[in-house]
DNA sequence: ATGGCTCGTGTAACGAGA
């Protein structure tokens, strides 16, 4: 089973490049964040076409996230329990025993603001609510925007980033607590030493440079990590023209 | 030293992103 992971920046706008990247990437499941478009915007039209389910959970011009998978899926889940949170960030489908989850993790402001205890409420309710799921869902999948790098290897200029909710010490450290929950990050896990980014600033030519962030990743539970085959940034859709400024990150496992 | 781009909204700038 292949399943990828892409914040699109606007579903609206980046349509076409999804329906593009899926035909070269016939992913089994694909989780969509940042769709900025309401529910009725969605395009599941088009995602039929190309002979695929969908889930989604949208809202007017912010956030929003999206499930969408060759094979049917149920258990479908919308919100986290214990947060009431207008903002949509989370959406979960089991997938032939596969319990997939789709995470747009709140970016978190700065250090001193109310974005960022938003930001640290929102993990505490999706730690509480992953420890149900992690022992009822053997093969659980957890992807998403995460907005947070989880070590040096992982930030253009760590220093400057240590100063921000995308990589302070306190977001290291509860991405080390979904570790010692017992998940495997994928990509770290297969390149333990090798540099890559998921996100690249539009600004100052990011991209070009390549000074970016690895804050797009997916978490895998032991059974899915055992059958873990590879795992892939894919750097080319974020070299088109209006590209997202992440890069789709794809797991196989076997 | 600052802001540097790209979104949505709504039709001008502004907030948000990371």
């Amino acid at each position: 089973m292949k399943i990828a992971t892409w914040n699109v920046n606007s579903l609206t706008v980046r349509l076409q490049q999804v329906v593009a990247w899926l035909n070269s990437n016939p992913v089994d499941v694909l989780c969509l964040q940042e769709l900025k478009q309401t529910d009725e915007m969605f395009p599941k039209e088009v995602f039929q076409k190309l002979g695929y389910h969908a889930w989604w959970r949208g809202q007017k011009t912010y956030n929003g996230v999206a499930i969408i998978s060759r094979l049917p899926g149920d258990e479908v889940v919308g919100e986290l329990p214990h947060l009431e949170d207008p903002q949509r960030r989370f959406l979960a489908v089991t997938v032939q025993g596969v319990r997939v989850v789709c995470l747009y993790i709140p970016n978190g402001g700065e250090l001193d603001s109310d974005k960022y205890a938003y930001k640290k409420q929102w993990l505490a309710a999706l730690f509480q609510w992953l420890e149900g799921e992690y022992g009822r869902y053997p093969r659980l999948v957890v992807t998403g925007d995460y907005n947070i790098a989880p070590a040096a290897l992982d930030v253009h200029k760590p220093a400057m980033w240590e100063a921000t909710p995308i990589f302070s010490p306190e977001m290291q450290e509860s991405f080390r607590q979904m570790l010692a929950m017992g998940f495997g990050d994928c990509f770290r896990t297969l390149h333990p030493q090798e540099v890559q980014y998921t996100w690249w600033d539009y600004r100052l030519g990011g991209f070009s440079r390549n000074q970016g962030l690895r804050i797009d990743h997916i978490l895998a539970s032991p059974a899915m990590l055992s059958g873990l085959a590879s795992c892939v940034i894919d750097k080319i859709p974020r070299g088109w023209d209006r590209p997202s400024d992440h890069a789709p990150v794809v797991a196989t496992f076997e």
